[in-house]
RNA sequence: GGUAGGGUAUCCAAGUGGCUAAAGGAUGCGGACUGUAAAUCCGCCCGCUUCGUGCGUUCGUCGGUUCGAAUCCGACCCCUACCA
């Protein structure tokens, strides 16, 4: 493994000479990356970060999880504009939990050393507090876009939120580490802990912010409250079709920093045709989370399903016999709307007014229609893109 | 503490007594076209519904005026700008 690789992607690098100095005398690196768990849902925002880990861990460094449990009784006010609410133990606890479920999908959870901030913070004393605060002025504080923005705006910053990149810093001493890596929004926390650290004569980590991932829409970065993310947890078959989804010009920043591709690659792979590179990039990123054999089966089903139009090969299926109660009608709405599968039977006569409510093909006019059922073979009903299933009669 | 302006559906944003479940965007969903891309066109978009000029719940919160209120009045909560 190349230093060039190790920084590759990056947006900001801060004390790159003396990580390369490091780097070349073969020194195995801490790599600390602050887990914030008042969010647990990773989306694919995070693979970024997540991905620059990876990659030091396989070039042999340590990467230590930092769960800033004690951190989130307070709130990072980082890009926020307004405070934020405190969380208890338990919840914390378990987000953390649910968070590196998802990570380490990711990152190697052998090669990962993971560290709970409370373990210093519970037992610091508030003079030790006190003395920490000393190293911060306001002045230098009010620098931050987002606090200057809420001070101008007379909004409220809390003192403890004051405290929270200085408390962020603390922990690059205690844990000693030799990069702290995060997204844009971190830098200045994590600048912080350089200072803290020279402050204690320690050596100084450097500090790797990595750039924001488009979002769905193309526009605006990846983020769950603008509901255009990939989550960790989506089926292989969110994954796949979401990233189908996205424009041509999206999907070469998904290449770059969500496959690791350079720029050289980039521009041969652009020679091909981009719909086969989407599905090459669905594939992918599918495989990353379900293995390759995933991957391939959900490629195949895209393309069974979409380009050609066919049925999936596998469908759930309804026995009309047990969906329909006695006395009911057993007209497609009643069938439809037992299936669960729809919202209410509003939505399911919106879907049939609109066209989109298909049985083997032929277009269901009304929902009162009764219809008729092949005895032996498929009923298969289709419910706009990508809903299926078959009719048992 | 003073003065002025605000708080409307997922988001932005109109609406200042009935014709308002509430204009217009955006997002989303469905259809046509297609490469589930982009662009374009059309429809839907508070929830439920027996699909009916049907029922229920909304316009910061609580209360009041009125036959009738997002719209008027009162109290309260929150926000913004300027001033202290």
């Amino acid at each position: 493994m190349n230093k060039h690789e190790l920084l590759s992607n990056t947006e900001i690098v801060i004390g790159e000479e003396e990580l390369k100095e490091k780097l070349s005398k073969g020194k195995k690196l801490k790599i600390k990356f602050g887990v914030d768990p008042t969010r647990p849902d990773l989306t694919f925002g995070h693979l970024v970060v997540f991905n620059k880990l990876k990659q030091f861990q396989d070039a042999g460094h340590k990467a230590i999880l930092l769960i800033g449990d004690y951190t989130a009784r307070i709130g990072d006010p980082s890009g926020r504009s307004d405070l934020r609410p405190e969380l208890t133990e338990a919840e914390v606890n378990e987000n953390a939990k649910t968070y590196l479920e998802q990570a380490f999908k990711i990152i190697d959870s052998q090669k990962t050393i993971v560290r709970r901030n409370s373990e210093w913070f519970a037992k610091m004393s508030f003079a030790d507090a006190l003395a920490l605060s000393r190293k911060m002025t306001v002045a230098r504080m009010l620098e931050r876009d987002d606090f200057k923005n809420r001070f101008k705006r007379n909004q409220p910053i809390s003192m403890v939120e004051f405290m929270y990149p200085l408390i962020q810093g603390y922990d690059s001493i205690v844990l000693e580490s030799d990069v702290e890596i995060g997204g844009s929004d971190q830098l200045f926390n994590m600048l912080v802990g350089r200072t803290l650290q020279k402050d204690e004569g320690l050596q100084t980590q450097a500090v790797l912010t990595m750039p924001l991932l488009l979002g769905l829409d193309g526009r605006k970065k990846m983020s769950k409250s603008f509901n255009n993310y990939i989550a960790f947890n989506d089926s292989p078959r969110d994954i796949f079709g979401k990233i189908m989804s996205i424009s041509d010009e999206t999907m070469w920043n998904y290449y770059k920093l969500l496959l690791l591709k350079n720029e050289k690659t980039i521009l041969n792979l652009k020679m091909n045709h981009p719909m086969e590179m989407k599905k090459n990039l669905s594939m992918e990123l599918t495989s990353l989370f379900y293995g390759k054999k995933v991957g391939e089966k959900e490629r195949i089903y895209f393309e069974n399903v979409f380009t050609q139009r066919e049925n999936p090969e596998e469908m759930e299926s309804f026995s009309i016999k047990e969906i329909i109660s006695d006395g009911e009608s057993s007209n497609i709405l009643n069938i439809l709307n037992n299936t669960k599968k729809f919202d209410s039977k509003g939505q399911i006569r919106r879907l049939i007014q609109q066209g989109a409510i298909k049985l083997n093909g032929q277009k269901v006019e009304k929902a009162e229609e009764l219809i008729t059922l092949n005895q032996k073979g498929d009923n298969v009903i289709k419910a706009g893109k990508k809903i299926f299933f078959n009719l048992i009669p």
